[in-house]
DNA sequence: TGTATAATTGACACCGGTGTCAATTCCGGG
DNA sequence: CCCGGAATTGACACCGGTGTCAATTATACA
């Protein structure tokens, strides 16, 4: 087999600075009981020979792949690629390598696909975005081979098993709270799908917040979408038909706040002259409609940075601070909405 | 070490199919000179002991990581998704992992992390998108030390490496006489960054229509954008202003045609009763605006499982039918286009 | 100065596969 | 039934690290 880069090993080093293999293998993982002078001589050898340890070697011999697993589904482009960036710099941080696994349709056959990681040893550990916890199986399945996992943003916050959210319903609460401080009463609002959790507690933000101003909920101001343009546009058409209309509609994601614009537009009305619109996420589609979105920030790339530290910590065998973190939300006020005319 | 899931080895598997080692490995992979009868007796065995190889004794054993490094920049996010689920996709059924490897800014610093990949034995090759060949110099070290890669889209197809890429000019020339035949007469057009060669390319696609039909190439109608929502909008402001007016206008990628939407509504005029707006990419934002957006279709998803396949290809030693592969757009009519009225 | 204890260091087996090469078995032809 | 070459199979070393545990200093203290 050509060896083409670097063949330089760890008896190359020990050889070169006159110690034993195990002693090199001391200073590169930094093992305490070696000597000061011992060390120096040791990192000289490995700058002169240009020696990098061999992956491989090391997770045989330990037994360790020293690699996490991001399984995520078909979410938002946006979402999928903050959490990657995050998990992928906190991992590296730890001396970790992310393994992608996408998880579609997160059938049985993924759940094999996921376990096969764990056999193989490529994998240590697990960061789940859902609706991966649709695998309730296969969480108990990792839970019971001792594979650790961290959830982001989980359907079940019952489960023992650690998590990262943020706070969703805070959010939508502050959100209707500005709508009605702006004067709008009658506000619709644009379900996600409903296996999500964060859907259902901004959808109790929302009428925690009317409660509080004496509103009964309208229920014919409630539509169900699914997170996706379209679902945000057919919902939007639907309520401009009410009588009377809504002033305001609160979209559980920014993506049918964008559908629900295109809505209002269809429909010979302008935003937010005749209707506000707010979404809730707060990704760059937001800032690239016309007019941009007024929506409540997620901190997404916060919150897979903790997920991964967390999981980290978890390998490590360390006692994590909490094993259920939440990170907040922010309000961001952009031209989506006004005071209702 | 605490082996949580898997402790079965090829020799378990040997032992209870009363056969040696070797025999086994060379069922898994497949080998000849293997009798029908033993290979039966050695894959039942495999069946009933859950055996799975593990990859890292694999990789040590044959100095190969069975792993492909994906790098890509800062582009996209649909256009990264893509490459990346056609790269997991073509790579997990050749037998091989991916390694997301982010180079948002193409530093010295960058091309370090990659060549350590390399001396780590984490990766046996790569795939590049742009502008990842900014990095010139790691390429020749690559090639250097004889370790494969394939460009998708790269700025320079004179060099002598593999490549994939698109029809780009052909695209912009296809879109330009499209707008010529509904009478359009006056197109402006927003490029792209100069250092990327997909941009030129489809300017020149533009050009070679205007020039069929005779029509001098107007530079006051041309604008430098950056391939951002923002530098469409200011482009299209800028466009808006000539006198007398484009009837059209071409953005080198729909992100930007965005934009120009964007800034004819802001300017009080309509898409595209007043000015016609077209993109090029097709990526889903062209769906989430409204007007949905005319554009050419590129064709990344093929495109990365051609340049996946071909990696492989050249991993195994195999030699490819052709290093530089071209993957033909597709002219997409939606509502951002119309007839000069 | 001798000795107990702690600090360093090294020898060697082992992780779980695969490559090499020799040994064994199988077959058709004489 | 024997022989030569092809088809199978196995023994064993090796990939490049790390864990174990014993051996070798070094240091502290009596």
């Amino acid at each position: 087999m050509a060896r083409v880069v670097n063949d330089v090993t760890i008896r190359d080093v020990a050889k070169h600075a006159g110690v034993s293999a195990k002693t090199v293998s001391r200073v590169i993982n930094d093992e305490p009981f070696v000597r000061d002078s011992t060390r120096a001589k040791v990192l000289q050898a490995i700058e002169e020979l240009g020696f990098v340890v061999d992956l491989s070697a090391k997770r045989l011999a330990t037994g360790q792949a020293f690699a996490i697993g991001l399984i995520y589904h078909n979410a938002s482009w946006h979402y999928i690629l903050e959490v990657q960036k995050a998990v992928l710099q906190a991992a590296r941080e730890a001396g970790y390598s992310t393994v992608m696994l996408p998880c579609d349709v997160c059938t049985e056959r993924d759940s094999q696909e996921i376990l096969r990681a764990v056999s193989q040893r490529a994998v240590d550990g697990f960061i789940f975005t859902p609706p991966a916890d649709n695998l309730t199986l296969l969480l108990e399945t990792l839970q019971g081979l001792n594979v650790p996992f961290v959830r982001l943003s989980p359907t079940d916050r019952q489960k023992p098993w650690p998590y990262v959210t943020t706070t969703d319903m805070q959010g939508a609460y502050e959100m209707t709270r500005y709508l009605l401080g702006l004067g709008h009463r009658r506000i619709g609002y644009v379900l996600g799908p409903s296996d999500q959790q964060a859907g259902s507690d901004r959808f109790d933000g929302y009428k925690a917040a009317l409660t509080e101003f004496g509103i009964t909920h309208d229920l014919s101001l409630t539509c169900q979408g699914n997170d996706h343009f379209s679902s945000g546009f057919a919902a939007a058409s639907g309520l401009l038909d009410r009588d009377p209309r809504p002033t305001a509609i609160i979209c559980s994601n920014d993506e049918m706040a964008a559908g629900a614009c295109a809505a209002v537009f269809e429909g010979g009305l302008c935003v937010p002259q005749d209707i506000s619109i707010a979404g809730f996420d707060d990704i760059p589609l937001s800032r690239q409609i016309w007019p941009p979105l007024t929506t409540v920030r997620q901190p997404i790339y916060e919150m897979a940075t903790t997920a991964a530290n967390l999981l980290v910590s978890l390998l490590k065998g360390q006692e994590p601070s909490g094993l259920a973190v939440e990170i907040p939300t922010e309000l961001v006020v952009r031209k989506s909405t006004c005071a209702v005319q």
